[in-house]
DNA sequence: TTTAAGATTAAGAATGATTCTTAATTAAGG
DNA sequence: CCTTAATTAAGAATCATTCTTAATCTTAAA
């Protein structure tokens, strides 16, 4: 494993946030000024190919990196727009029974509003 | 309504698939050569906007255009790559349940093996 | 150790989908 | 009709991403 690759994964492993590349790109290369955009791409890529993270792809904007493999959603916040983990397992068994032919895999983004935005929101309509 | 505009809906809604801008524009730039690839992706968006079409984003490649406004998920086959309708409404009831929170809107993809690819490899497979 | 083969990189060009700009055309209302 | 506002065609610009290429780093055998 070569170093910019031990870099790219081990800031996503130590990041709770869901990085995208530019901002991948935009932390390590502050320490490492010879990397480039077009490394933390293939990169990305190749780890996502062989399952060492996942990639999220987001309808507006860069796509973003999960450490974290085992199944879950994500969600924005549409006031704040903060990108964030569901845990809510019986989604993918709803998926699977409802569906009814073989499911493969598949991808789920909630826009929602988060317990903050929704607390300051009855705040104000108080 | 402009005549493009008009061209453009009515197309959409007398497709059975769901097309994309490029697909539209190819279609339509046979009838009406001074047509603008433009001009059709401003259209899709102002009368997605106005809540005419519905946008279904898909992770990879371009975006597809539906006509059809009632709440339903999409699927791609992984072997033939067909994209069709999944009419399954316990899916929505089940997402709103575990997430828990204000669910605003989502987006669901699915990839599958559709009927017709699942019966070929059952065929092949005895 | 050299050295040759293979992999990986940095840099930036290329691509694909989409949006934006601008000048010209069209539609709509008085 | 005539004016004004909206819409168009054409192509430039943008954004995220991939690709190309030459240079650099590994590695393993000579």
């Amino acid at each position: 494993m070569t170093q910019q690759r031990k870099a790219i994964f081990e800031l996503i492993q130590r990041e709770c946030r869901h990085l995208t590349a530019e901002e991948i790109y935009a932390t390590l290369h502050e320490t490492m000024p010879h990397l480039a955009l077009g490394t933390v791409y293939r990169n990305l890529r190749l780890m996502e190919q062989a399952g060492e993270i996942r990639r999220i792809v987001v309808a507006e904007g860069s796509d973003r990196f999960d450490k974290n493999l085992s199944p879950h959603e994500h969600a924005t916040c549409i006031e704040c727009g903060s990108f964030f983990d569901l845990d809510a397992p019986e989604i993918r068994a709803a998926i699977e029974r409802s569906v009814g032919i073989s499911v493969v895999s598949y991808r789920l983004e909630v826009d929602c509003l988060c317990e903050a935005c929704k607390k300051r929101q009855q705040a104000q309509s108080v």
